[in-house]
DNA sequence: CTGAAAGCGCTTACAG
DNA sequence: CTGAAAGCGCTTACAG
């Protein structure tokens, strides 16, 4: 049996036929897997791919059939782990279904983002997933995606000018999130509750914030506007605005939290001022980070599978391959309250 | 003047050709910037991209040039935040240098490894970096991967079978990074240091350990076998051995610990035995992830900037494909101590 | 300075 | 069931 030759050049379905006597046509129809071959030649055809080590060439398969096998990936924040995780999950379904990711991390700049679709671009990619940096606006997205190119936005609102939406979009159901966490502390016995952290002029922290104030209507309690607390949505700015809770009297006995980062800081302040979260006093996260689960006290929260999610976005823009002329579809995704040491009972005093 | 088009179709070179009557061949030599093509033509051929919206079409190019503009970047667990920044950092550099990433992750499963690589190469990287799940073969990755396309391995060793390595490296200084921690912990004054979590098969578990065995002698303290700890280096794990610390009278005074989430869950166990980290017992971790910083106390570790090593990556593998015949290259990157409260004196008792 | 022609590695009707 | 031919969108010597 002859040893594959020590080849430089890569093999294509040229060298495949020469080998085994047979048109370059028939080997492409056995890689595809074609029933027209007999199954003799099939066989021969195959021995011989194997023998030398031939790697099929999806890009000049693509440009002949006009096909793409790839999905741009664009995040803002491939740092932060729960755009991480979404990274994951989207990779891993658009992996199962024979795509590959053409990743690109914007690391929240509107103008590395425009950069950054602009090359995705021009490698053809079959659909993008967009997460969008913060500031960026949907006339210039669209103009950089063009009109071929199926777009789904994740996550953020993408402001787009012309008022009807053109692309696909996947978002958290934030305000039913806030309203679970609200109406859990609610059901524990407090009264007076205040929503901590995230700025006002972000929509994430609006849709949050409705669904606190609806639930606090919908119980009857008054809110106090001192106890709506904006801050940067970080721990150590969280750990800072602590103090804001206890200014007027009587001060709330629980805060929902914008997220995990403004929980976890909220509680190292409380902590520093002598007050025990999840016992003097309770609170509710949002995202249910990782270290969530594991911090002292573990902190009840909003989880919101972010790798599920990147499934999710995965697959919607899959379908809208298959269907490129139905109207944008707006998702909305699931969310779910976990219970943890962190929401508890008011101090009876 | 005339509107564009609302095209159906892609635009490529022909439409621009005849719209402004020169041939293909000249619009090529302006999209690639030549210097031959009369600045009169330019400018109206360029008029005529911009009018109809063209988008470059980099597969075709690199078909008929031979050429590659996309690297693969296979990780191990995307949702781990270090594999995270080392995937920005690689992104970053590899964008900067005019490549498009295509990303998979494994989740640490060599299987999907395997598929992964065979599904990347039918792309026609110009290069490879892996950072390999764990317990896979340098033989079944090289079968894959093929000869054609440079592998940069990053982080772990990949076992060769054929003995000499047949791709490049870049490691951590785990040695290095160990050694630093210990005798920083020695310069305070401590004597009974312990080495804590981590399984001993794992390569770099026991890279650190001879670091921290090496300051040790060095230092010419005893280490008493009782203060190797094992544990997965997970931070519940490791919380649920802290009893195997004090088991022994003496105890330590000190830990090195693998890595931060070991050390954090140190630090937890420690509180629930009423110890307080970084007053009576002193650790150091490594990795440097986010929340080191912002732990209480803060954590010593070891800084090893992940973003910088995706970025030293990208450059490795991108130097790699200027210089194919080179010898392969080993990479140690460099670490760096932070020291922070939890690194305390030994309490004087 | 510009154009005609060939070719990158594949696929796909179309004959036979 | 198999092969000859054309073509996907680009680039590149080669003429002129």
């Amino acid at each position: 049996m002859p040893k594959p030759p020590p080849q430089r050049r890569k093999v294509t379905l040229a060298d495949i036929a020469l080998g085994c006597d047979v048109s370059r046509a028939t080997v492409s129809l056995v890689l595809r897997g074609s029933p027209l071959v007999n199954s003799a030649t099939r066989a021969r055809v195959e021995a011989e791919l194997k023998r030398q080590g031939y790697v099929y060439n999806r890009a000049a398969a693509n440009l002949r059939r006009r096909t793409s096998s790839s999905i741009g990936l664009v995040v803002n924040d491939l740092g932060n782990p729960f755009f991480a995780e979404f990274a994951a999950g989207a990779d891993e379904a658009l992996g199962r279904a024979g795509f590959v990711t053409l990743l690109g991390n914007t690391g929240e700049s509107p103008e590395r983002q425009q950069a950054v679709l602009n090359s995705l671009v021009e490698h053809g990619p079959a659909g993008i997933i967009l997460s969008p940096a913060e500031g960026s606006e949907g006339e210039r997205v669209l103009a950089a995606v063009g009109v071929h190119t199926p777009l789904l936005v994740f996550n953020r609102e993408l402001p787009d000018a012309q008022g009807e939406h053109r692309w696909d979009t996947l978002e958290m159901d934030n305000e039913r999130g806030a309203r679970l966490a609200t109406e859990h502390l609610i059901g524990l016995g407090h009264q007076r509750i205040a929503f901590f952290g995230g700025h006002r002029d972000s929509s994430s922290v609006e849709q949050r914030r409705r669904g606190y104030t609806g639930a606090m209507r919908d119980a009857g309690l008054p809110i106090d506007p001192a106890w709506l607390i904006e801050s940067a949505p970080t721990r150590l700015e969280a750990a800072r605005q602590t103090g804001a809770l206890f200014l007027r009297d009587p001060a709330p006995t629980a805060a929902v939290c914008y997220n995990d980062a403004v929980a976890l800081g909220l509680m190292l302040g409380l902590t520093r001022r002598g007050r025990r979260p999840g016992e003097d006093f309770a609170l509710t996260g949002f995202d249910d980070v990782a270290e969530a689960s594991v911090s002292v006290p573990p902190l009840t929260t909003i989880a919101v599978d972010p790798r599920g999610r990147g499934r999710q976005a995965a697959e919607l823009i899959l379908s809208r391959l298959s269907n490129p002329d139905a109207a944008p579809g707006h998702t909305i995704a699931p969310v779910q309250l976990v219970i943890r040491e962190s929401s508890c009972a008011p101090h009876s005093s």
